[in-house]
DNA sequence: CGCAATGTTGACAAGAATAGTCGGGTATGA
DNA sequence: TCATACCCGACTATTCTTGTCAACATTGCG
């Protein structure tokens, strides 16, 4: 299980844009400094963009900004609009999966497994991330 | 992000061992019940033996069998050794990753999210599945 | 107006990972 | 010694990932 560089990118580029939200839009070359390639970022933005997290302005001295205050964007928000919605188990969104019935009492497991991932993902906000407070403590060394 | 059928298949496997524990070894063909080709199962049962999870008994009457008491082993347990260790971003393995170091706060949040879902996969063992007890409530509707 | 800067879209493709499949072993109980 | 099992490594078709590319649409500015 792992998710792919899309969420991560997408991550890199929402929080680049975070940290110049207010300064007008960055154009697509700006934001590639962060060492993605620019016909590959180009895609995840335009996600990002039919996601409603971020808007651009077309034209020169256009570019992309956030859609919304960074305390209002989750990583979750993120990763859903760059990776697609993530399904732990596809017995979850398909309903008629369970060919012996018995034993779908793992069903539960992905299910609470997916609620708490997805609570987990909606809980830190770029907000966060630019407060840099460490959102929450699990095994802080 | 989601996971493989290896995971899943796994998981199945098990739970099919641990229903059935103590009532020695279980041959290849009746864990393959569960819905998957015989052939691809033998691999995820080999990891699953490698990974000490479960042990074998060859020849005639020969089968698989639960390692350690279902309490012992985790949800967690079954994922690694069937996926491998879940990365979610290689930026964790691997450390000269930041190019730009300036973002890699999102590192933190990888950290974060990492020990996070791991902690989850820990928490949830065969026995907790046995018993159907809703292990823990995240969004129970 | 016209050009340059910029976002938009869709097609294409190499490489890796997934999900099996297959064939030939080895061990063991009856 | 034979049938029942597990063990192991190679092979493959399909899909997904990760880009790349080309053509087009929109806008600011001189």
């Amino acid at each position: 299980m792992k998710l792919s560089t899309k969420g991560k990118y997408g991550l890199y580029a929402m929080f680049y844009l975070a940290q110049r939200a207010g300064n007008g839009p960055q154009p697509l070359k700006s934001v590639a400094e962060i060492g993605v390639p620019e016909d590959y970022l180009e895609q995840l933005l335009g996600n990002l963009r039919r996601a409603g997290l971020v808007t651009t302005v077309r034209g020169a001295q256009g570019g992309y900004q956030l859609a919304k205050e960074p305390c209002s964007i989750t990583v979750g928000d993120i990763i859903d609009a760059t990776e697609g919605p993530l399904s732990i188990s596809e017995c979850l969104s398909d309903e008629g999966c369970c060919h012996r019935s018995g034993q779908c009492k793992t069903r539960r497991v992905w299910e609470y497994l997916s609620n708490s991932i997805n609570d987990l993902l909606q809980s830190i906000s770029l907000q966060d991330m630019l407060e840099q407070e460490q959102f929450g403590n699990t095994k802080e060394s």
